[in-house]
DNA sequence: TTATATAAACCGACCGGTCGGTCGGTATGA
DNA sequence: TCATACCGACCGACCGGTCGGTTTATATAA
């Protein structure tokens, strides 16, 4: 095995094995032994990788951004109704819900370290507004397009963008909840049609 | 002082001071020390009066879902159309962001613990059931006096639970939001109304 | 091709320090 | 007199990170 090899398999497991025991026992609860004796890798060589426990952690919550990142990106993109493009999004939610429903919990964790660390923090609320601002921007052009009626863009983009992490959440918590595969299609198609009777404006 | 007055004060200022620490630094960065320095309590009466750290952190939990399910009840009981009390609950969505803000963090806390803990998994997931039932059971109310569309009472809950805790986590992360205080409102609106143009439902 | 030198990858015993929880004893209200 | 509340030194376990030393790949020269 050539050195270049030898590197990417040792780190690639020792954040593969981070991974999930972080995901299964938490960040504080897992230790660096636990992670090696996981991945079959020394202590010495985990400290060669990495400089600390932290920096194996921020790596995957950068790793899992940007797989977000591109998923939010390619499910907006297409050129379709803005109503259909976002029922396209809400697909997402389920997705990442069932796209290992056991790295959910880890979601949880990166959450709760951001409200500690700084560092973690700024690279959560980052992509985070991110997505507000995308989801801002589309309800823009569907209002401009017509299709949706005129509201504040970004008061709306922050309900979507609040119900698709309450129903992540959700999915965490009760992985068994079986209404979950199709909650965001049903969500989104709520907030579209609305759920009062009367339908009190027109076009 | 008699001995029930200082059993009370020194359980409450056990509680006070772990919820602090808990909230500012989490659950497994708290140390009993901590809690003792804090409190002005030494470890031997922190030990006499909880069997353990979790316990004082279950504790917790159980007077802040009994305080939320009072404020649930109460604001859904009240006897106005189902539109009306939909609104009135969504006020609670910025109230408890605001009720100490700094309470929050700990909101998450109760989450994580939950996904490892079995006991404090369902002590959260009690109440959140009887939420989305009580959430279904308006809803039903709703459709029955012809205020709401006949939607899934189940999976509109679902929807509306999920937001309002998609928000409250928004709040956590970032409180500076300034839209937060009306978002509930914002939210409830907007599923009532609907976002898309057209009508395409009718009576 | 073989010998050699250099650096990168890896090993695991070890260290300073922390933490949850214990326990024998003391003070105080009933 | 008795039980309840309280005290704080102490214990064993564990943990993140270090470090001196070994193995393995690779670049270079003979």
């Amino acid at each position: 095995m050539t050195n270049q090899e030898r590197r990417d398999s040792t780190r690639t497991r020792i954040l593969a094995s981070a991974r999930d025991r972080f995901t299964s026992a938490g960040f504080d609860a897992t230790s660096v032994a636990d992670i090696c004796a996981a991945s079959g890798v020394s202590k010495g060589a985990f400290y060669h990788h990495f400089p600390s426990k932290q920096a194996v952690f921020v790596a995957l919550l950068e790793r899992w951004i940007a797989e977000l990142d591109e998923s939010v990106q390619s499910a907006a993109a297409r050129n379709e109704p803005v109503p259909r493009r976002l029922e396209n999004l809400a697909g997402l939610v389920g997705q990442v819900s069932e796209l290992g429903s056991g790295q959910i919990p880890m979601f949880l964790e990166f959450w709760r370290q951001a409200s500690k660390d700084p560092d973690v923090w700024r690279l959560t609320i980052d992509p985070y507004r991110r997505f507000r601002e995308a989801f801002a921007a589309l309800i823009q052009e569907g209002i401009e397009e017509g299709s949706l009626r005129p509201v504040d863009p970004d008061a709306a983009a922050l309900v979507l963008v609040s119900t698709g992490v309450g129903l992540v959440l959700q999915g965490a918590l009760n992985p068994a909840e079986p209404r979950l595969p199709d909650a965001g299609g049903q969500a989104v198609r709520m907030l579209l049609g609305g759920l009062e009777k009367e339908a009190s404006h027109e076009s």
